[in-house]
DNA sequence: GGAGTAAGTTAGTGAGTACTAACAAACATA
DNA sequence: TATGTTTGTTAGTACTCACTAACTTACTCC
């Protein structure tokens, strides 16, 4: 691993977890096994740090491909698989969220940067019901509405996950969870007794 | 107000917004209108400050006797007061919430705190399902899975709402938001068509 | 009016922090 | 061997921050 890398694993760990300001160069440096002076020498001041961090450290991905040959139209295993992928940029992206939820302010276009993914998969969501709609496999609805439902479920139990430390609420595992949060959307998009009596 | 509170209630906002190190205490004794002075000789140092602020705007909820008297018993009306409830407990203590996401390691027993209303919430939901069960309302289910799920999706809404500025994700109005989750779970517990075809 | 209390003012201390200058050591490459 | 590059070391600067000491001012209650 390069130095400037080192440093920066490092930065965005450290930051995430104590802040911008609780992390310092010191701590950086030391814990990054190089001296104080090699990381000056990287980068020209803390604040380029962390914007080099965010920079190597986010994962952005494009909903669209990352989806268009792995749906199959079946409304259980795409929910499924469209969860578990959520649940998987969400945990690569762990840090840069965490920064952005308390340095938002403070870091030009971290916000924006940050919520393209939940955007992108709203977009997503929508037409997928929509299709499912015209293949007559799911109801009626408003598919924002349910779109957007399906997501802040997902960001809650991530967040609670992974941010929220301390005695846990529930000792379900999180796959469970999200097999039961894909549960309650097939009940309420599946027409009658379709899905019913599965679980 | 008393010099007290006015310190207490900037140094929440600030410590909220900033983060524990990001607040200064000369910030919070210049927005609070005393000199610094003054904040020390009502605090013995930073950390207490904090820890009074805490103490002083973390509302605490006992569940039980909140809803002991309002649940009807009809699964709409009902999950809409609970998920209305819950928004104005969390929105009571947005602040405090924010610190433990940011802080918690450092605040003796604030995630422990701040874990007790979703726990209590968790225990009345799971009660509730039961007895509406018992009363042939719903159908059989996981309710601690059920239960946990209604609480994720609120929680992220709330989170999504609280601490994550710039351009937003949806258009849609809070209270949509929740009357739509509230259907989701309708759909999702009710047995077969009783409540279909509402929306 | 006098005593007690809360607050302001000013000046300062000591520790930490981002960041720099200058020089030396290690290493790779030609 | 010579040279350029990267890193370490040491010492230091300028600044901020939490927190203090000492004195003064304003207000209240008797």
């Amino acid at each position: 691993m390069s130095t400037d890398e080192k440093i920066l694993k490092v930065a965005i760990d450290m930051i995430a977890k104590k802040g911008f300001k609780g992390a310092t160069t010191k701590q950086i440096a030391e814990k990054a096994a190089v001296s104080e002076m090699t990381l000056f020498r990287h980068f020209p001041n803390k604040k380029k740090i962390l914007e080099a961090a965010i920079d190597r450290y986010y994962y952005s991905f494009q909903m669209k491909e990352l989806f268009e040959h792995k749906l199959i139209w079946d409304l259980e295993k795409d929910l499924l698989m469209i969860a578990e992928t959520y649940h998987t940029i969400m945990k690569k992206n762990k840090n840069v969220i965490k920064i952005a939820i308390q340095e938002g302010h403070n870091v030009q276009g971290l916000n924006e940067q940050v919520n393209k993914h939940p955007r992108q998969l709203k977009e997503l969501l929508i037409k997928y019901f929509e299709e499912m709609k015209k293949r007559g496999l799911i109801i009626d609805d408003d598919y924002e509405l349910t779109a957007m439902n399906f997501l802040y479920m997902s960001y809650g139990l991530f967040i609670s996950r992974s941010f929220v430390q301390g005695q846990t609420i529930t000792t379900l595992s999180e796959d469970d969870v999200i097999k039961g949060s894909v549960q309650v959307f097939i009940n309420h998009l599946t027409p009658n007794e379709v899905s019913r009596g599965i679980h």
